[in-house]
DNA sequence: AAGAATGGCAACCGCTCATGA
DNA sequence: ATCATGAGCGGTTGCCATTCT
């Protein structure tokens, strides 16, 4: 088997290349021009592959290879062929003259995701990791007041992330399983004599949620170490003439001006809520580019592409009812 | 100061496709 | 039609320098 000829072979180099290999290669290539790779090490005195021979001379000894660093016009770009190529790096490549597909690659993983998801976009679709539209979340608020009227009182809202941070200018929201309330609806709750329960875990308070190290272990593994770090990325968090802009990492929101002594998991620990907090107590995080609601208490993926869809489910609505 | 962790990047691997015998 | 071979492509690995603890 031909693709096989290369491994097989056992005295042939590997690894990276040394100054007098390149000096062969591109000694080689420079008299007789490119043409049949698997020749090439052979004439050229070369103890490799042909297939290693092409790579290098592409990827590194070509004459017209453009060296340093990406201009902004690259950048900008390799992100608008993205978009509309996918990862075909050779035919992004064929689009900008002196680079390779390979260094493009790697300049995508290494840089231009990390600051697509910085900036709160997904890098496989482009599109804004949070986007729920006025809509849907009507709609879905008609749903959850048909299921649950004592709930769908005009204080209480059902709440995405999205829309915690469009009312991150009301002071103390709790969103509790994917249901917000304002103070004055927490009170109400608070007053029935009972804990804020996680409506999916049947006895853990807001104060508790905290102080357990597992769950907070889950969060970090789902969100990163420093999920401040990635939630601050959300687009809606840095529009600059927000000063009410939240941060978040894990299931805990907090303000820009709490945001600095939040920026990890551990700082949280012991720290006092501020009236201008929002707080999540977990329960259902709902991920609208993936279609699937993850639930951070029990650590699976609940089977429901939507909080009604959820709580249709009649031994889902029972945990409900100790609210 | 030293070992661990992380990031960037060059190179490899395995697959598909094209071509020719 | 089938097989061998080479080229090209994209995913992955592994090395090395840098940063962190």
């Amino acid at each position: 088997m031909g693709r096989h000829s290369c491994s097989l072979k056992q005295k042939l180099r590997k690894g990276l290349w040394s100054p007098e290999e390149d000096e062969k290669l591109f000694h080689y290539i420079t008299i007789f021009g490119v043409g049949c790779w698997s020749s090439v090490p052979k004439l050229a005195g070369l103890q490799r592959c042909g297939k290693s021979c092409r790579l290098r001379w592409i990827n590194y000894l070509r004459p017209d290879l453009k060296r340093g660093m990406f201009s902004q016009q690259e950048e900008n770009l390799i992100i608008t062929l993205h978009e509309v190529l996918g990862n075909r790096w050779a035919q992004i490549a064929a689009q900008l003259p002196g680079r390779t597909d390979n260094e493009i690659k790697n300049f995508w993983n290494s840089c231009l995701k990390k600051r697509l998801m910085k900036q709160g976009i997904d890098p496989a679709t482009h599109k804004p990791f949070f986007n729920v539209t006025e809509s849907v979340l009507k709609e879905e608020n008609e749903k959850l007041s048909m299921l649950m009227p004592a709930l769908s009182q005009p204080q209480t809202t059902l709440c995405s992330y999205s829309e915690a941070l469009v009312m991150s200018d009301l002071n103390y929201h709790y969103n509790i399983g994917g249901l917000s309330f304002t103070e004055a609806s927490r009170k109400i709750l608070m007053n029935l004599d009972k804990p804020l329960l996680d409506p999916l875990c049947y006895n853990l308070s807001v104060s508790n949620y905290y102080s357990q190290p597992c769950l907070r272990q889950f969060e970090q593994n789902l969100f990163g170490s420093d999920s401040s770090y990635f939630f601050s990325s959300m687009p809606c968090l840095n529009s600059a003439d927000n000063n009410n802009s939240v941060s978040e990492f894990g299931s805990l929101l907090v303000n820009e001006n709490s945001c600095n002594s939040f920026s990890t998991m551990n700082d949280y620990q012991g720290c006092e809520m501020s009236s201008n907090m929002i707080e999540n107590a977990g329960g259902l995080l709902s991920w609208e580019g993936e279609n699937k609601i993850l639930d951070p208490l029990l650590q699976f993926e609940v089977n429901a592409t939507s909080l009604s869809e959820y709580l249709s489910n009649e031994a889902n609505f029972d945990v409900f009812q100790h609210l």
